[in-house]
DNA sequence: TCATCGACTACACTCGTTTGGGAAAGCCGC
DNA sequence: GCGGCTTTCCCAAACGAGTGTAGTCGATGA
């Protein structure tokens, strides 16, 4: 079978074996060699790889079987000589947070994954005074494809400014908006928050207090926000008396539980504005001889690994930092595809495990 | 001043200066905008970049001073095509705890820093059946200059064969030499328990109880070898009955320390396998109502951030990941550089904080 | 004075791909 | 059989480096 069909006259299958026999592993197939076994040009060859709709579709088909069944892959290097431009895309982080890194550095994989890009990663210290400048000879010595930035690097006008002057592409993940829509993904903080508030809301608790994040980074900001508005619309308020001041640390949840325990009055429910607090505070209550949800109810943030470590497990608020990471890496190789995308699948939820109950009754 | 010397008719900072002038920040300078600068040929700017020994020592300086201040960089795509490898180092990793991952790469980051060289990251799964091939396909299509692999996919032969056919460099983590030296790079994980058996031994303990490691882990062996060693040559033994198997997460850490305390004459000190089950042990030992380290000294390994988060801080081994990280990198890029190598400074030490004391007088 | 050596230069070619232009081939309907 | 498409071909020219060969030039040594 398989000789000589008329709209066919090639056997993809046959010229690919044929090129396997007598080259076999030896050498690796150039694009010249798949123009040679298609029959074809090479530039149609081209078009095919770079997806251009000049090609027949029969065309295309035979020669990405060809392709396919020789494994020829095109060489990294000599299209991004061609492009002017790597096929790598870069995360660039400062969150001193490694499950949070490693979370993000996975979903970009995967939404990087089938589109010949390659991550490259690139930790940059903002207390160093040239950290900008470091990125941009990154960026500029690799010619990157494009960046992700992650909080709070990507809250940073400066980094984005050069960003915009090296004509880079980027996608800044952050609690809130700072840029045109095609350069963000807004992690929803405030919405999180208000789920915690809700939950604490309706469980009774009318005594809250509230642990901040880290001065300076606006998921501090939002999640205090949220929160506040999450009880306004159940009628509480947030008393000023009951928010401490943390730095998303596990010390800083420890003593700023230490400092809400001191108080008259105490509150019956605190939200720690991330987990890690959150377990500083379990901490701080085993030691003052309370217990989680029966004393104290404590809802946490972001549904880390430390949330389900601790005990009593934690509730909290789950943020999807891996889906997050994948949106942004499609976000920025395709821009345009964002149409089916549905921003509610990337929204913080609600998880409710060991710590949270209803008030002590007193 | 500086037109006419004898030895040096050229002043690299007066023609520096004209090109910047002319063409600014408009073009970047490619190897031949400095041959022609510098009024040498392309090939001796090549040499020099490549650190050829056939320049003079004069004619090197000025061409470096030039390519300085012009902030020449030579393209890695271009370079990549005509050296046929790219200009990027691989981790590949499995190890599920971030911390470690975020320290590795942090080193492997140092180790390449002034290098040209760039991280990409590749995380695998061992337990789909194709990840050696996807890592092949990784490693082929970007043509790495070489990788490095973490425990436990450090340990897998299967991978270290196709490493060794695709020809590209590459340096294996692990806690027991496993390749040839210029391969390995080993942790010592035996020597760091040993040093925690000599620890608790010092302290007079002689009912001690170990968690080990996730069995068919390198590092799960070798921690419970160098444990008992440790113990043997202080005249003790490790009861095989006081030995539980855990799989380095902090539930099993739990669960197995639920177990040593159901035991008749149970231990006064024990040594977990990794941190994470240090802490689960803390935790079992917190619903039993006993004290580290009044009631039982507990023992960890790693020194990762949960060492400190727990209460009371954690006593345990701490194993330099990211100086690790920084060697091999350092291995991997210059293989012949290792004579300066001094192993003794990647050893494992104990750090003595608070689970560790006496054993209770009973 | 002649041979040798070190430090280059000049040139052509390679790496694997993209891109441009001009031209040709195939197929459509008329 | 003729325009008018679409699809494809062929060739050459980038892209920015590295390599090999042959050859130059001046200083050194015998």
């Amino acid at each position: 079978m398989a000789t000589d069909f008329p709209n066919s006259p090639l056997d993809p299958e046959a010229v690919a074996q044929g090129w396997l026999a007598t080259h076999g592993s030896a050498r690796k197939a150039t694009i010249n060699d798949i123009a040679t076994l298609a029959g074809v040009s090479k530039k149609t060859v081209s078009r095919i790889i770079n997806d251009s709709p000049l090609v027949k579709e029969q065309t295309r088909q035979d020669v990405k079987r060809i392709i396919e069944l020789v494994g020829y892959v095109p060489d990294p290097q000599a299209r991004g000589l061609a492009f002017r431009h790597a096929f790598l895309v870069g995360m660039i982080y400062d969150n001193p947070n490694p499950q949070y890194i490693v979370n993000m550095q996975q979903g970009i994989l995967n939404g990087i994954a089938g589109s010949d890009h390659e991550l490259v990663v690139h930790p940059c210290d903002r207390s160093s005074p040239d950290y900008v400048d470091r990125a941009r000879a990154f960026i500029e010595r690799q010619k990157l494809f494009g960046v992700i930035l992650t909080p709070s690097v990507s809250e940073d006008e400066t980094m984005a400014r050069m960003l915009r002057e090296t004509g880079c592409g980027y996608v800044r993940i952050a609690s809130i908006s700072l840029d045109d829509e095609a350069h963000m993904l807004v992690t929803h903080d405030r919405h999180g928050a208000r789920l915690a508030a809700e939950h604490i809301a309706t469980l009774g608790h009318t005594r809250i207090g509230h642990i901040t994040g880290r001065k300076g980074f606006r998921s501090a900001l939002e999640r205090q926000a949220g929160f506040e508005e999450g009880l306004a619309a159940a009628g509480l308020t947030l008393t000023p008396n009951f928010i401490v001041e943390g730095d998303y640390t596990f010390q800083s949840g420890v003593r700023a539980t230490e400092t809400l325990l001191s108080k008259r009055h105490r509150p019956t429910a605190l939200f720690a504005a991330n987990d890690e607090m959150a377990a500083g505070a379990l901490q701080a209550l085993r030691v003052a001889d309370l217990r989680a949800p029966d004393a104290i109810s404590v809802v946490g943030f972001d549904d880390f690994q430390i949330a389900t470590t601790v005990w009593p497990r934690l509730t909290t608020i789950h943020s999807p930092i891996s889906d997050i990471g994948e949106r942004a890496a499609q976000r920025l190789l395709n821009p345009d595809d964002d149409a089916e995308f549905d921003g509610s699948a990337l929204l913080p939820t609600l998880i409710v495990r060991e710590t949270s109950g209803p008030p002590p009754r007193s």
